[in-house]
DNA sequence: AAATTGACATACGCCTCGTATGTTATTATC
DNA sequence: GATAATAACATACGAGGCGTATGTCAATTT
């Protein structure tokens, strides 16, 4: 029963999955909704219907990526022992995250320009929130200096975000990856109380 | 004489003016061609003729502020006796200037959505390089730690981009800026061969 | 002075977005 | 269980923007 909502729910999955494929290979302006919808099966009226228009429809894709992105970097960095290495851990996750087209494309560049800051997206940006908890965590056990932990975060992601379209824009990723990840621990390691 | 070029450098500089103005306001997609070339008394013809597409006159507009803004950091940083603090100084800078909406919308949010990494840029980014060059030199003047000057520029700036649209973005500008350029200090620190 | 060049204007077609209006299956009501 | 109402989605329409193809006239050349 209730085969209204059901029918909704997955018309709604369809058109995100077209959406992530159509804005990763085209990016958001070059997408054509005419195309992704028909790609799910769908026309334009049901994704105005869901979504409102298409900034919505990147909204619902940004928020399920960036949900994907923070689960991922959270178990890789619950691995770790040292909760600053678990920090850093998550920083090179995310690094490596962000040379997958779908994430660079979507949520780091067409996402800032079409939405706006992350830290006012709808999901709110989960990997923002999961590094500012782990570093509020390293700052209450004295690992870390006293510091705004939301500040420490957004200038970690951003160094991360950056080091990750250095990789992917560079000839050769597997070459410049070690550095961008050298670089970025050498930052992070500013943060510490004392020098390793 | 050489009445023609003269013409054609005019006509180019008042397109760019127009554009700077548009982009900053209405953002790159939001941006009409027909208006901001309106705007500069002249068609859309002139715009074609003297940039290809409007990706072409996103691409002048940005070496233009991108120029710009590698002077003002320059001549900031210059002012400090100490190398080091002109890397902090010229950080802060970047920070600061990456809260005039034209440099955030344009240079920061569009200028990558549209060009894609600003490393390959025409401009190749004077900002980065300029970074680039001063880190280098804090190397060879074994003030912070051997690390890829790229990388180290590239993090940086990722870190002051992210930075500038907390803060931008921020209900209360003047609370978070003191944060953010102490987050900054903090991680650029991390690149000391010893704690300050 | 006539011819040529080219910088720019004009005109056209295609595509895309958003809205307004239908249509039909599903659910609610009696 | 039949009818009415709802809403999810499709279809149709209009507006605007980009890029190109063609036209035009001033400036340079010969």
């Amino acid at each position: 029963m209730n085969k209204r909502i059901q029918n909704m729910a997955d018309n709604r999955a369809k058109l995100i999955t077209a959406a992530r494929k159509a804005f990763a290979e085209k990016g958001y302006t070059g997408a054509s909704m005419d195309d992704l919808t028909a790609d799910a099966g769908l026309t334009r009226g049901a994704l105005y219907h869901n979504f409102g228009d298409k900034r919505g429809l990147l909204a619902a894709v940004v928020e399920q990526i960036d949900s994907d992105m923070a689960m991922r970097a959270h178990a890789i960095g619950a691995k770790e022992q040292d909760e600053f290495q678990a920090l850093l851990a998550e920083g090179a996750a995310y690094i490596r995250m962000a040379l997958e087209p779908e994430v660079q494309r979507i949520v780091l560049l067409d996402g800032p320009a079409v939405l706006g800051d992350p830290s006012q997206w709808p999901s709110q940006s989960s990997c923002l929130q999961a590094t500012r908890i782990t570093i509020e965590r390293l700052i209450a056990q004295g690992v870390i200096k006293t510091v705004d932990a939301e500040a420490a975060a957004r200038l970690l992601s951003g160094a991360a975000l950056n080091a990750a379209l250095w990789i992917a824009a560079s000839p050769n990723p597997q070459d410049v990856m070690p550095k961008a990840i050298e670089a970025f621990k050498l930052l992070a390691s500013g943060l510490l109380k004392h020098d390793s």
